[in-house]
DNA sequence: ATATTGTTGACTAATAAGATCAGGAATATA
DNA sequence: TATATTCCTGATCTTATTAGTCAACAATAT
């Protein structure tokens, strides 16, 4: 299992994205993203074309072209995004190859599974828009209250 | 976060260890759990020495010498194992440096701490026991069963 | 004495991560 | 239509790390 800097970079590009997402419909270019995340700007670009071909964010070319989420933040989960750019996110390939296949060679092979199963649990449940508002501290709370007095 | 080949065989070697543990004080040797597990005999010796440095294991030299658990397959938690082997399981570090120290760089700072604590929630509250027990099927069941009927 | 086992640290090869770059395709606007 | 701007694509490069080897040494049972 690995997660590396290029999946860190994708959430919070996506974060950035999805911070920036107020005024509807508007497109956010790479340079900006990257300028305000301190992400390499051509390297943000293969990045965005991962998620871009995973369907969480499209993209519009040309003068006022840019980028925006393909979705709601609250319908894009940061696992998402991790498979999206990352290759070696499973836990379960006990080896470099399928050594464990025959199931009795790996000793370790159940264990790993739910290892993935939790690690997958954890990151497919959190939405870009939890993060978002877990940071803020009480904005769902804020939500809850609207809803509560109508 | 990186968990690679290295700390899988760290798991898989002391998960042989425990195993062998039936006849008390049973030393095995590095060859032996190498071809055991399919592991390099050479790529396990270095494997040892740091599960010894992090006195989860203990070796005596000589004829007759050889590996055991340091203390009981109950008392060794997984999370211990891939520590000691692993240089990288901290998925805190946001980017490569230290960029996020300062608190408002990194938008998804928060969120990789919590992710953090909740992969070492897993792997430090499980057992070599526990991972043995599981893969066997019943066999923690068989125990509480010889306690209830005394 | 000798064979056997762990101990240590240096070394090598292969792979992957982290970028960069150049050229092309679309499109808004003058 | 020309042009500037933005995304799109794929090749390439550098560096670090992983995975693994090797040789010489230290301890100890017989």
């Amino acid at each position: 299992m690995n997660l590396t800097t290029k999946g860190k970079y994708a959430v919070t590009a996506m974060l950035d994205l999805a911070i920036q997402e107020n005024d509807e419909a508007s497109l956010s270019k790479i340079s900006e993203v990257a300028y305000r995340q301190s992400i390499p700007a051509p390297y943000l670009e293969q990045i965005f074309n991962y998620l871009r071909k995973a369907e969480i964010l499209t993209a519009e070319r040309g003068p006022k072209g840019g980028f925006k989420l393909a979705r709601s933040s609250k319908e894009i989960m940061i696992g998402e995004i991790i498979n999206a750019v990352e290759r070696n996110m499973d836990a379960t390939q006990c080896s470099g190859e399928g050594i464990c296949n025959d199931g009795s060679k790996c000793l370790a092979h159940n264990f790993w599974m739910e290892f993935n199963d939790s690690v997958n649990d954890f990151l497919m449940t959190k939405s870009l828009d939890d993060v978002i508002a877990n940071r803020r501290g009480s904005v769902k709370l804020k939500d809850e209250l609207l809803i509560a007095t109508g």
